[in-house]
DNA sequence: CGATTATTTGAAAGGTGTCAAGATAGGTGG
DNA sequence: CCACCTATCTTGACACCTTTCAAATAATCG
């Protein structure tokens, strides 16, 4: 009875086999978009993001689901801009995100940031930082957020008890590194409005396997444009005349920290967007994996 | 009597605390260079280089000394260019390089191509694969090298017998990461000059650790301008004339696909270097941790 | 030695950054 | 509900870093 539901891990599969199209220059020329298929974005169920995220790689047992609801125990709010690791502390818990949003970052002396990641529902940090050295980098909220802090000893405990949860996490782990990798193939190869694209192309697919994406194509990214330039290299003002240029092709609308993506298959045409690497079956560029 | 020596893990903590000048046009004003130090790179000593880097983080005892040792049994020879992991690849072997460097890369579509890193002596991978699917990266060879190549299963098996060493893969793992999100902060935020400065540095600290830096501060580095070209985001046309520029300051020699470092701490200033997130306690910007 | 690959150089175009100012929006207090 | 304040977004002009394209030179290899 501790069973929750898990539409979306159902329902992505069928959103698939988008294509690539070279008239990326004519917007109406694809089809048939995203918001042509509401039945994938089913609205945010009320299940645990964590266990949402981690049924996409594995099945649990209802004593595994059980452990997991538990982690999520003693939630609390944290205000937007809340630093929950910074390269000061000393890492003694992992971090669980129920709600909102994070991103880990690092700063040059020159005090140019770069953003390396973000942080989404169900997010479970940091498996990464090595207890015995210091963090290389710092994570902060982007907006109010939920996070529940779990003692590395606790973490290290429920592990040994269920290895199975253990392998779907390490799954989980590999994944986020593999999204870094295609950041750096992002900022060291792509243009301006391939950058921006590739973003929110991958935001959006994320955010959709935890739920947080309406049926009309459209979610939450409490992101200004100076975080944007952060995370993909560029200057703000550039950010602002690149968003134009999307808005202009009729590919977004990004207002009041929400993001509109009015025509998936075309802005990921544009990004050059293939989905593979978020282990996402489904977004592998006309060919659905397995 | 299976204990290899270890000068470098034992040298390597006197080479610390190289400072920051603000003159950075000025190459003779930064003293003492690394040219001053030959200790500290003693040569290549025949050690294993796998338990070389390893013994970074821990000590061995001698029965994991020995199973380490048997690991590298039965290494062949590949030639250069030889692709050891691709995206069609069904991934059953971890591979142990012992002679000779790698790089991983990722190919859009377009055709430009991305390193997302460099292999070198002493590196086993990769861990970071799921066998449950594809990888998202490639890995080939830059010159001809010689790799074990490991069943997973024998590599499995091994770690749940000495857990030690899982541990201490487990921390080479979370180091690969880390310079990867130093790569990211290098692509995204540095300009041409810094970015290429950077990657020397790095490289010749990871080299350093694994005993393949002369004691003159130059070691192989078998790059083309292409390849660095590839590494940094930028052309191998812009490449050139940043080398110059390099050469010009009397920083670096690069030819015969050998770099010699004329001056780190110089070197390491115009880059930002700040190399705490090597681990290597001893090139944190002045300050050593612990 | 020829043939290929890699490096170097020049000129020109273009993408992106910089600087500065004005407009808009969201929040706060009266 | 309005006025104000601050953060954010927008816009323009200009500089410059980097790319592109082309060609010449040098290095490497069989």
């Amino acid at each position: 009875m501790l069973r929750y539901t898990h539409s979306l891990n159902i329902d992505l599969p069928t959103l698939c086999e988008f294509e690539l199209h070279e008239d990326v220059d004519q917007p109406s020329a694809i089809s048939p978009s995203i918001r042509d298929r509401p039945f994938l974005f089913a609205g945010a169920c009320p299940a645990n993001p964590l266990i949402m995220r981690l049924e996409q790689f594995t099945r649990f047992d209802n004593q595994e689901i059980a452990a997991l609801v538990a982690l999520s125990a003693s939630p609390r709010i944290y205000p937007s801009g809340h630093i929950l690791i910074n390269d000061c502390t000393c890492v003694e818990h992992v971090f669980l995100l129920l709600e909102g949003m994070a991103y880990r970052y690092k700063i040059l002396p020159s005090g140019k940031r770069q953003i390396l990641g973000y942080l989404v529902p169900g997010d479970l940090f940091d498996l990464q930082f090595d207890p015995a050295s210091r963090p290389d980098h710092s994570i902060a909220l982007l907006c109010k957020s939920t996070v529940v802090k779990i003692p590395i000893r606790r973490m290290d405990h429920l592990l040994s008890q269920f290895p199975h949860v253990e392998r779907a996490l390490t799954v989980a782990t590999l994944l986020d590194v593999a999204i870094l990798r295609e950041w750096l193939l992002n900022i060291g190869q792509r243009n301006a409005i391939q950058k921006v694209s590739h973003f929110f192309c991958e935001m959006m697919v994320r955010l959709s396997k935890v739920g947080q994406v309406d049926a009309d194509g459209s979610f939450d990214l409490p992101v200004n444009q100076m975080m944007l330039a952060d995370t993909t290299g560029l200057t703000s003002v550039h950010i602002n005349r690149t968003l134009q240029r999307l808005r202009g092709l009729g590919l977004i609308i990004l207002k009041h920290r929400r993001l509109s993506i009015l025509n998936f298959n075309h802005l990921a045409a544009v990004a050059d967007f293939e989905g593979s690497y978020l282990r996402c079956r489904t977004f592998a560029r006309g060919v659905a994996y397995d």
